[in-house]
DNA sequence: CGTATTTTACGTAAATCTGCGTAGTGTATT
DNA sequence: AATACACTACGCAGATTTACGTAAAATACG
């Protein structure tokens, strides 16, 4: 007879604690051996006498939330996988999790199949994502500055990368067959225009516009 | 009864389309109406008598590549969805390929059940990434940079930080009590020790290696 | 046709960075 | 004890950018 997986449910909705409880309990081989509302408590918890093989972890929670929680866990408790379950679609907040350490990922609207098969796998040593994940993590997330772009004329933004490339005003100018004062002007009109300050900002905007 | 799906089978080894025939004929609901060896023959496939509502299209091919197929495949056939299968676990490759509108993404090592689902989802207007595809985005590539970085000193590190933030010579004397002279020393050797020339090459390392 | 924008060019003073040095002090490492 | 490295500091000449300007010609747009 297989053992059964110890499963500790963080969450900070009571209802949602108990729903999830009773969804578990329908899938064979595993088994809810607590239940926490907040990153604190779950690591109280686990301090004392619940051990957990699997911490399914809600990210938004009072006093301490998912996030700093799977880091604690992931520290103090070697072997204890963490899954995450989220309703915050975000890109950054899944690359954080997985940088403290985090097995899962799954958001809240999963299928229970696909939680049970996210649970296994985690179980089992390996990882899981819920496959919306990979769309979130594809979906460029809206940056202002594109729009700002839009403030330059095509000559500026040529001048931008070629400064943001780290060519001097001179090898510019010669580039383009154009004076090099002309070069000055326009790399003034472009810093005035997106009030940036030093070519150091203006290298962070070329950048994050993927300009270069 | 339910309308059948029609599916072009695009991938260079005959073996591997026969495979995939067989294996896709096992589900209930779609049809292989047509075979090509690279990106090219499909289209021409297309453009004539085959009309499918899903392409499934390998990615390394002769000729013309998935990539470039499925680029022309959605400029040139509105409604025809695109899902690319390959054995390449690059994250580069994901991202181009979605840029160019292809709605789901496989490895080959993925399960018939998973195969299935994706047909199933792209062809009812979804998308569908596996699982492995959220590990293989998540996973940080190997970056060279992140070695020169243990180069650098704590010292010069934090210096790096500060100039690429943009703070000239005289401000980040000020931020850590020490003398302007030594700030330019630390900078010096930073772009010494890296062999870059100039602020911006300094700004775009310390943003690669996400220190900023 | 007239107006706005873009592209071109120039001037100057102050601040800053570059690229080349030297060198003392403290702290590991051998 | 000796060697290496990190951190600190300074000198200086030349190149470069910054932050102010002005202004003419070409182009786009209503």
């Amino acid at each position: 007879m297989p053992s059964q997986i110890p499963i500790l449910l963080v969450d900070d909705h009571h209802l949602v604690r108990k729903g999830f409880r009773a969804l578990l309990e329908e899938i064979e081989g595993l088994k809810v051996v607590g239940e926490a509302s907040n990153g604190k408590e779950a690591i109280m918890l686990m301090r004392n006498e619940v051990k957990p093989a699997i911490v399914l972890l809600d990210y938004e929670m009072p006093v301490m939330n998912g996030l700093e929680a799977a880091e604690v866990i992931n520290r103090e408790f070697f072997g204890v996988k963490v899954i995450m379950l989220t309703m915050l679609e975000q890109k950054s907040l899944i690359e954080a999790a997985v940088e403290v350490g985090v097995k899962g990922f799954l958001f809240k609207n999963t299928s229970l199949e696909d939680l049970g098969e996210a649970i296994m796998s985690v179980a089992k040593g390996g990882t899981w994502f819920g496959s919306d994940v990979a769309l979130t993590l594809l979906r460029r997330e809206y940056n202002p500055e594109t729009e700002a772009l839009a403030m330059l004329s095509n000559r500026e933004i040529q001048i931008l990368k070629l400064v943001a490339q780290g060519y001097t005003s001179m090898e510019i100018s010669r580039k383009l067959f154009i004076s090099p004062r002309t070069v000055d002007t326009h790399r003034n009109n472009i810093i005035q225009k997106l009030d940036l300050h030093g070519i150091p900002a203006l290298v962070q905007f070329a950048m994050r516009t993927k300009l270069i």
